[in-house]
DNA sequence: ACATGAAATGAATACAAGTTCATTTCTTGA
DNA sequence: TCAAGAAATGAACTTGTATTCATTTCATGT
């Protein structure tokens, strides 16, 4: 018996196995999940190719988990935003403040986590975590039916409008012109304001 | 001389490049950009994989040109009814009725057409009609304003915010739950409404 | 009918990217 | 220092598709 594994070891490994779930941030940040490959993000950890399916069976698996890693983070964010003090209309306002806010520093990645198309293993992650983000902002909208803050309205519906809002003015496409970009704050400041006018508005004229 | 191109050739070969781009359409609608492939869309048209390359330079050119001509067809549409008589609270209200009653009635299409992200060529002229898209929703949101049917805001992203929200509560991932889908008329109006309320309202409560 | 040249064909090829695995390097305990 | 076993390496392999091109089929005018 001359090897067995030690806390070092074991150590080691599982910080290879970040550094790898890290540089897939890192890379998809950077060109997105269409142009993210294994040979790229395992040079960006500064592995061999090789090593990274000693840590994931699959390309579409690591990609899959540096989904699920991220959007859990965000998740916790903004889930407390929501948990936090306040009316219904408050905290939903400041929900969707937080999340434009960190949607537009970081677009790219921004737009891989929430929208672009993937690996199988990968759409399934997202389409979990997407679930996850419309279900803060309907009970949100739940609550403020609720309390008299929002109109009644089909809440479910409403939470997958403003995703899309969000998603379509912050971070899509259209959203990328450079040609006369506002700043970030101004940006997240102008969506807000869509986002909340539809959830808590009242007819404007009386027909 | 014994061969020059005559009339009915060059029918026949028009003929054919639109049995193409209509394979590509008929292709996409049912597996979309990412399972269609060239070899699919030639049998789908009655060619040869080959053909297909006498008429188009490329996939890439081949799928956006398909695209640019269903996006066409589409913005035709709406553009007849952003023109048509009325306030433009209810051109409004019939645009977003129209575009989301033909967007749930072929949900895979409109995805792919709208969202999904493809070879760069489809990419850059999706980018095109969506800005196209917008374009029309704007000009009737500035139109509302101008007439004081909606309050003053900022109308080009008000506009990108409904198109949002038209993806994502129509044709988004999550939109495609089989669980409890309504009647798509249902579902198109209950966007629809979310649509207009976004535009149209002020305040629920004075603060 | 026939010669001429275009158009269609589809099997063969090229290519890109994910995955494997024989070899090398490192770690451990004696 | 050394043997044993684990981990890392990266070049070679595999696979899925787009693209090509030698061959065949078809259309035209004499």
């Amino acid at each position: 018996m001359a090897y067995r594994h030690t806390e070092r070891v074991q150590e080691q490994l599982q910080d290879k196995r970040n550094r790898i779930l890290q540089a897939v941030r890192a890379v998809v940040a950077e060109v997105g999940f269409r142009g993210a490959q294994v040979a790229t993000v395992a040079e960006a950890a500064g592995v061999a190719t090789g090593t990274v399916y000693r840590h994931f069976p699959s390309k579409g698996e690591l990609f899959a988990e540096a989904l699920a890693l991220n959007a859990g983070h965000e998740l916790t964010v903004l889930a407390a935003v929501a948990r936090s003090e306040g009316t219904a209309m408050e905290r939903l306002a400041d929900a969707v403040r937080v999340f434009a806010l960190r949607a537009v520093r970081a677009r790219r990645l921004a737009w891989a986590m929430i929208a672009e198309p993937a690996e199988p293993e990968v759409d399934a992650a997202r389409l979990a975590s997407r679930r996850a983000f419309a279900d803060v902002f309907e009970g949100l909208i739940t609550d403020g039916i609720a309390a008299g803050d929002f109109p009644s309205q089909n809440a479910r519906l409403a939470a997958a409008g403003l995703i899309g809002a969000l998603t379509e003015g912050l971070i899509g496409p259209l959203a990328q012109d450079a040609d006369h970009q506002p700043d970030a704050a101004a940006l997240a400041r102008d969506v807000t304001a869509f986002c909340l006018q539809a959830v808590s508005a009242r007819p404007y004229k009386e027909s």
